[in-house]
DNA sequence: ACTCAAACCGAAATTTCTTCGAAATATTCC
DNA sequence: GGAATATTTCGAAGAAATTTCGGTTTGAGT
């Protein structure tokens, strides 16, 4: 059950226990972890030729309209062969975010560390993710416009790095509300909500019409905008 | 070009045309027209019974995983009756969404009848979507979770009708910058963007976990949230 | 160099989508 | 009412894509 993981997530995320953002953080970016470990090296190359032939045309024609026959000839193999890899077109589109989602994790972690305050934490975290959909425009375009609303993520480990992906937002947003500068009176889950659905909505349009056209600095001025709304609210509050 | 539809759309949407609302939202909840227009009566009730069927089991299985054999017999029909109806199982799936887009848009234009302030038609654009989300879920699932964010829908009717509720907003947060209720400062397209993420992020959440519980009340909650947070950054601006 | 498992591929099987021509049903006109 | 015409329906065949299978090639360890 997915919703369990968000739940169950909550008592361990109390900001007391004072670690807690390192062990999360931990967790999350080493969680992706292929069942298969292949033994020659030209299986490692392959493989990677494959993740790479898959995302573009992924990315090119959609999910859908991707052929797997298209995938093999631009990773250099045969179809056949493919299936030693994947054992379906779906398996492939749904472990191919994997790899990179890891990357951003670690990427933040890393940065992150710099970063001594909670509001700096989270306004760092929107804004990289905007910049890594930038940077990786062919992959955000999988993962943000076929796969991460999709119905059939649940039960796959992709599941779990998309819900880590809020679980994240969801400890700083707690740790706001206990240094007060997040209203108690609001629900965490919807001012959640609020944070990732801005933000995508702004990664979302960029994808489809390049608009804003510069989507770094859009991306900060919203991460920004959201964040400075929320400590107003928090004041009026009182 | 999609971009084009939107931009275009912003100077006819000047407050200044004191019946550019009406205009705008007759023009909406019009548009979708199917071409070909069917002779007989059993014509009309199997083209019903195809729609009935496919959002069935278009919700249920996804749009890929879904058969064309097994929508058929949903509708009590053969599998190459339907193409006599519809070209593709992608073109059904596009042409689906589009009658409840307009009865959406029909609802909300009598409903806003009574509203008298702009901060009123707002707010019960965002409360009537989240609803109706509510009440046709199955519709919903298809839309918001397989429909509105695919590349694909571009040179579509489905297209129009998406940039329609995009169009809406526009119109709605152009008049309150004029009424002096949300900031000049900021570019009215990304507080479209934090509306419709907002919002759309808690439908997206409710269709996969039905959490929130309630999506009417969180609707509510968050719509009247999300207004005053940007009344309150207004003020602040001066 | 030999052995064995891993990796690969072509051809065939399977599944699903789509087309087509003929049969069934409805409408029109006399 | 019944023949002529148009519309709608369907089964069977065709096309396109995915997936399986058996056997060959390749590479790592000894």
């Amino acid at each position: 059950m997915p919703v369990k993981d968000v739940i169950a997530a909550q008592p361990s995320l109390a900001p007391e226990s004072d670690n807690g953002w390192d062990r999360l953080l931990e967790e999350i970016s080493h969680r992706p972890k292929r069942a298969t470990e292949r033994k020659q090296d030209r299986s490692k190359r392959t493989e990677q030729q494959i993740l790479t032939g898959a995302l573009r045309v992924f990315a090119r024609d959609g999910i859908s309209r991707s052929r797997i026959a298209d995938i093999a000839a631009e990773a250099g193999i045969s179809a056949s062969t493919l299936y030693e890899y994947y054992k379906s077109k779906e398996d492939l589109a749904y472990d191919l975010p994997l790899a990179h989602l890891a990357e951003f994790f670690e990427g933040y972690h890393i940065a992150a560390a710099t970063k001594g305050t909670t509001r700096e934490k989270l306004l760092l975290y929107l804004v990289m993710s905007a910049d890594y959909a930038r940077e990786h425009a062919e992959w955000a375009r999988l993962f943000y416009l076929e796969i991460w609303p999709s119905v059939f993520v649940t039960d796959t480990d992709l599941h779990h790095s998309i819900n880590d992906f809020t679980r994240v937002l969801l400890f700083l947003v707690n740790e706001a509300i206990e240094e007060g500068w997040i209203s108690r009176e609001r629900n965490p889950y919807e001012t959640v909500a609020l944070l990732t659905g801005g933000i995508n909505q702004l990664i979302i349009t960029w994808l489809l019409y390049r608009k804003p056209k510069n989507l770094t600095k859009s991306g900060t001025e919203m991460a920004e905008r959201m964040i400075s709304v929320l400590e107003i609210e928090a004041r009026a509050a009182g």
